[in-house]
DNA sequence: GAGTCAACTTAGGAAATTCGGA
DNA sequence: TCCGAATTTCCTAAGTTGACTC
């Protein structure tokens, strides 16, 4: 897998304002733009813009500064100010263009120079064994002073050489001569560990889990009824407030009425939003189990060293489960065949195989025989008929019925997930310690379920009792487990389109639109804060830049026995390089081990902070932030807007973003090109939040075929030029345009192509005369005799040695009843047909890597999508599938053509 | 105040389904 | 109508956040 390999795609479809920044625009948080519309959102926020757009020749290192704002507008926010992305061959992503203070246009960035592999292998990473050692030592305060920022962190915590204390130091005051404040800690206090503030006065908690999320939850269900929380922002927001339809508080509808009706209209309520009493009354089946195992036919055996085992359910299904991925990257992992073998070596030894024979070795073991059994199995099931398959679709629909819907307060949601979790092999991502471990098979006994005190209790489709009921009406979750290969918990939930999960989303959104009243304070005091004589706060500072600035996720701090993956506050030594003047590159496996490769341009003052937190005694393996954690940040944030939280940033920069491209819409474009406009939106979004997908393994193939398609047409075209030549010679001077040859014309490819040309042609021709003969014999006629289909193929052959011949002379005859006209309209056809498709090469090409459905599932505020669609007349299920259509409905009732984010 | 846990959101890959062109 | 490609849905892993415990 790789990240996304921008930086090499040039194609040259771009909307408006976006010449710049061809295909691998790295859209980015609001940020400075060429285009300064007059509009206010619109203005610049510096005085240097973001090179790469501005100067549209896709050199990052252009014109940092370039001054079209007026100073005033230097100090506008950059909320104020979408930032735009960057072109492919932007190498670098600019944040910050100056040593000025100003903030100023977002960062110009280079991605990944050249695939690489997306889940980055075995490239140990440099980690510290333990987490002590992950903490390096603190610098000292004197470093932070301005003239000293060049200086290498303190060496008082040099001396030992040793890595910090596993607790992040605590606060710590600068202690400049310029900057002196005189509130700051003594030096002693830099080696205490960093406060992470405590949970405001304990509750009373009980000694069971869900007690203390009752207690918890009936603290919260005290503070609710106060609708504040529940009221939209919009409300309070002059523009888009004043668009939103009257929908709102107009009705109140009765419950009832709800209850004949299965889509409820929570939007329409003064439902709570985010209230700690979740239901009155709940009903639901729980979880359906997956049936229990089926044996193998008897002659389908795994063999150890050639020798054929039979072996006990329970080992045959586990040998199943890797049987069944013998043809997998999981198969050919190491660490997924040591933890599979050590899992399956204990299955067997409790169920060992009749013969008696003792399995060492797992590359004695030959699962062959089962994949090839499952093979045959998925090929039975798809040479099925279509009654066949349907009425499998029915028993397996009845069988489900009963989990789809839960009763909630009397209406009925759809379940996100109610099957039980199947047993398996564990596929984590990346370098995941635990992958191929065993995933047991769940029993009622693993199962808690939540369910109202007055339902009945659901009956386990399998037998067996329920480890827990509870009852807590401040969850959302129907049924929890734990699983057994992290310990990690696991819930049924209602699905997406469920009213819960569409206010928690609604909120979600509401948030990152309450942020854009914020987010101006908040950049100009983190701005500030990045020459901060306090090394904790000058580091909070540092990494709200680039939370803000380059989306980056949160990152707490992970388990040794999770795979190595961070996010901003658990950034290492090792995961950002600095190039002078300003140029900082990012290296590291984000979530799910996306690699994040950037070369970023950013402010001086955070290259030299990042200098400064990287200073010796720092190494690899020591962290970036040694003072900083995600609820530091959090806390932080929570002050300066209350629900702020680091992820919000996602969201606002996402919507953001998204809402400034699709001003790149063209207004009279067709469909088709509007919603191209819209895709290209979507794909700047997700190169901002750095969403990949891996390349589909045969893209080369089909990229071939794309590419021979269009050298076909070309072919066509160009036996429609020569025809013309022959027709009228004169044309040529008449047409100079034409006279060209067509590019990748050359004879080998003619030769194979017109090879192809023959072999289907032949192939047509049989397939017709069989046909012919079908009909032929229905209709009681005589049918065709062989001698016919070889005359016919004898001509077809003909035809095709004329081809040759035109090659060769490169003289075409003109076709029956051609005129000249028709030629050149049939051109021009052609002309188009080319063009369409390499420019559908082009958008396959950019988006192999890149993944657009994360963002619009999750960070686009789908208001945006509907307002779009309303504004340019394009249907929303072109935007939207039906699901999404169902996770939305709220958007498509709340917006018209002028909302705005 | 560090560590743990509960509850929820976000995420990519696999499987299923639909689309579209020959 | 068939078949491969594209899109959608399903599945479950992997995050974030904040409360709670020790």
């Amino acid at each position: 897998m790789s990240a996304p390999s921008h930086a090499a795609d040039g194609m040259a479809v771009v909307a408006p304002n976006f010449e710049s920044t061809p295909s691998t625009l790295v859209t980015h948080a609001p940020q400075v733009d060429e285009d300064m519309s007059s509009s206010e959102d619109e203005k610049p926020l510096l005085k240097r813009k973001n090179t790469t757009t501005a100067n549209g020749n896709g050199n990052g290192n252009g014109n940092q500064q370039s001054g079209g704002a007026s100073s005033s507008e230097d100090e506008k926010p950059l909320s104020k100010k979408p930032r735009v992305s960057n072109g492919a061959a932007n190498k670098k992503r600019r944040v910050v263009a100056s040593d000025s203070d100003e903030s100023d246009a977002g960062p110009s960035v280079k991605k990944e120079p050249e695939p690489t592999p997306k889940k980055v292998n075995g490239t140990a990473k440099p980690r510290s064994s333990n987490a002590s050692a992950k903490k390096a030592p603190p610098p000292s305060d004197s470093d932070l002073s301005d003239s000293e920022d060049e200086k290498p962190l303190a060496k008082k915590a040099a001396t030992n050489g040793k890595p910090a204390s596993k607790a992040k130091p605590k606060k710590k005051a600068v202690s400049s001569d310029e900057e002196s404040p005189n509130s700051e800690p003594s030096s002693s206090e830099d080696e205490k560990p960093l406060a992470k503030k405590k949970a405001p006065a304990a509750k009373p908690r009980t000694s069971s889990a869900s007690a203390s999320a009752a207690s918890r939850k009936k603290v919260k269900a005290e503070v609710k009824s106060e609708d504040e929380d529940d009221v939209p922002l919009a409300k309070g927001k002059g523009k888009a407030a004043d668009k939103k339809p009257a929908v709102k508080k107009e009705k109140k509808v009765k419950q009832e009425d709800d209850e004949e009706d299965d889509s409820y209209k929570w939007w329409e309520q003064d439902a709570n939003g985010d209230g700690s009493v979740k239901w009155t009354t709940l009903e639901h089946n729980a979880v359906l189990f997956p049936p229990p195992y089926v044996p193998l036919p008897k002659n389908v055996k795994m063999k150890y060293d050639g020798v054929p085992l039979t072996l006990p359910p329970e080992s045959e299904e586990v040998a199943g489960f890797f049987g069944a991925m013998i043809e997998t990257d999981h198969a050919a992992d190491a660490k997924f065949r040591e933890n599979f073998f050590k899992d399956f070596k204990a299955v067997l030894d409790q169920y060992p195989p009749k013969e008696n024979v003792k399995v060492k070795s797992l590359d004695k073991c030959d699962f062959r025989p089962m994949f090839e059994h499952f093979e045959r199995e998925k090929e039975k099931k798809k040479a099925m008929t279509k009654d066949e398959k349907k009425a499998i679709k029915e028993a397996k629909d009845k069988m489900e019925a009963p989990y789809i819907y839960a009763t909630v307060d009397g209406r009925k949601e759809k379940l996100g997930n109610f099957r039980a979790e199947p047993p398996g092999l564990f596929r984590g991502r990346g370098e995941h310690p635990k992958k191929g471990t065993l995933k047991h098979r769940l029993r009622p006994e693993d199962i808690i379920i939540n369910i109202g005190k007055e339902a009945p209790i659901p009956k386990p489709n399998i037998p067996g009792e329920w480890k827990g009921i509870q009852h807590d009406n401040t969850v959302t979750w129907l049924a929890h487990w734990k699983e057994n290969v992290n310990g990690n918990a696991k819930y049924v939930f209602l699905s997406a389109g469920s009213s819960w999960k569409g206010q928690s989303d609604r909120a979600k959104f509401e948030k990152a639109r309450e942020l854009i009243k914020h987010v101006d304070k908040i950049r100009k005091d983190y701005t500030a804060d990045l020459k901060s004589k306090v090394m904790a706060d000058r580091q909070r500072a540092t990494a709200l830049y680039f939370i803000d600035r380059l989306a980056l996720r949160a990152g707490n701090e992970k388990g040794e026995d999770e795979a190595d993956t961070v996010g901003c506050c658990s950034l290492r030594y090792e995961h950002v390089t600095l190039t002078p003047p300003n140029i900082v590159t990012f290296d590291f496996l984000g979530k799910d081990s996306m690699r994040f490769f950037q070369e970023v341009e950013v402010d001086a003052q955070v290259f030299k902070n990042i200098k400064l937190f990287k200073a010796e005694p720092k190494k690899k393996g020591d962290d970036l932030f040694d003072r900083l954690t995600t609820s530091l940040v959090n806390k932080h944030l929570n002050g300066m807007m209350p629900g702020l939280t680091a992820k919000v940033f996602r969201t606002y920069n996402a919507s953001w973003t998204f809402q400034k491209q699709l001003k790149n819409t063209p207004k009279n474009g067709t469909v088709a090109e509007k919603i191209a406009a819209y895709n290209t939106a979507n794909r700047d979004v997700a190169i901002l939040c750095n969403h990949q997908k891996s390349v589909s393994k045969n893209y080369d193939v089909m990229k071939g075929k794309a590419e021979d398609k269009i050298r076909a047409l070309k072919y066509q075209r160009m036996k429609l030029r020569l025809q013309l030549f022959s027709l009228d010679p004169k044309i040529k001077k008449k047409r100079p345009d034409l006279a060209a040859d067509e590019s990748d014309m050359d004879d080998d490819f003619m030769e194979r192509h017109e090879a192809d040309l023959l072999e289907k042609a032949l192939e047509n021709a049989k397939k017709k005369f069989e046909k012919d003969n079908v009909k032929l014999e229905e209709e009681g006629e005589k049918k065709k005799g062989k001698g016919d289909l070889d005359e016919r193929l004898k001509e077809i052959k003909a035809e095709f040695k004329e081809l040759k011949k035109e090659r060769k002379s490169r003289k075409v005859e003109p076709r029956r009843g051609v005129t000249e006209e028709k030629l050149l309209e049939q051109i021009n056809k052609m002309d188009e047909r080319i063009a369409t498709a390499k420019v559908q090469l082009g958008d396959k090409d950019k988006l192999k890597d890149v993944a657009l459905g994360t963002s619009k599932i999750n960070y686009i505020d789908p208001r945006l999508t509907v307002a779009w669609a309303k504004k340019y007349d394009v249907p929303l299920e072109k935007l939207f599938s039906k699901t999404l259509r169902e996770k939305f409905p709220w958007a498509e009732a709340e917006a018209d053509a002028s909302w705005v984010f």
